[in-house]
DNA sequence: GGCCAGGACACCA
DNA sequence: TGGTGTCATGGC
């Protein structure tokens, strides 16, 4: 569909390219798309400073740290208990199936790397997809709160389409590219930031030229 | 003081 | 299968 690559250029005109994830390493990458379930970067970016400060931001230190020490240092994100809880599942996965090598799991054909994502305690889709294209470097288009609500809101999508629904939609109509898909996302988060939190799009956002309603 | 944030899970009807 | 409650800190 001609119309979401030129919502995508009208975004790179507007907030230019993010360049994301925003992280030193594939494995800060997969922390950082757990620590920010429900929660805003700003408060990921403090617990990810504290796992770097103690040493602890590699597949072992974090295999071998106690949920209640790493709850302690991720405090700042939110939900500690349940997102330490959470890393620790992952750490077991990736210990118990790949032992311990980050690097022959993002290795993994896409889709096996997506079921066995999915089937660890913790991670949804959005997080398993956010591990395979920014962590991985495989092109799997990343749904979120703000894609569902901003293209729901133009008229692309049912406002109660489902997280799968909403990635084949995007999957079927762009160019496949790790890149795109990349800069694609972190864009739509862009936007969603700026103008799309929970009241209706502004007049003044720059993809309300694209919708099939009129917005107040 | 209230609202919201780059979700996921458990429980219930 | 869909709706609702829970997890919780920090910025505005």
């Amino acid at each position: 569909m001609k119309k979401l690559l030129s919502i995508y250029n009208t975004l790179l005109e507007n907030f230019g390219p993010q360049g994301w994830w925003p992280a030193e390493t594939d494995f800060e990458v997969i922390v950082g798309a757990i620590l920010t379930q429900a929660t805003s970067w700003s408060n990921v970016e403090k617990s990810i400073s504290n796992l770097k400060k103690k040493g602890v931001l590699n597949p072992k230190s974090l295999h071998e740290i106690k949920a209640g020490s790493l709850a302690k240092l991720i405090k700042s994100s939110g939900y500690f208990n349940a997102k330490a809880r959470k890393l620790k599942c992952f750490m077991d996965f990736l210990h118990c199936n790949y032992d311990g090598n980050l690097s022959v799991m993002l290795s993994q054909p896409k889709e096996r790397l997506r079921k066995e994502l999915l089937e660890v305690w913790g991670v949804g889709p959005e997080t398993a997809d956010s591990i395979i294209l920014y962590a991985a470097h495989k092109p799997s288009f990343v749904v979120d709160a703000y894609t569902k609500r901003i293209f729901s809101r133009i008229g692309f999508l049912k406002a109660n389409a489902s997280y799968d629904e909403v990635k084949h939609f995007f999957e079927k109509n762009l160019p496949k590219g790790v890149k795109f898909y990349k800069e694609y996302h972190a864009l739509v988060v862009e936007l969603g930031k700026t103008y799309c939190r929970k009241k209706p799009l502004c007049k003044e956002c720059c993809v309300n030229r694209f919708c099939s309603k009129q917005f107040a």
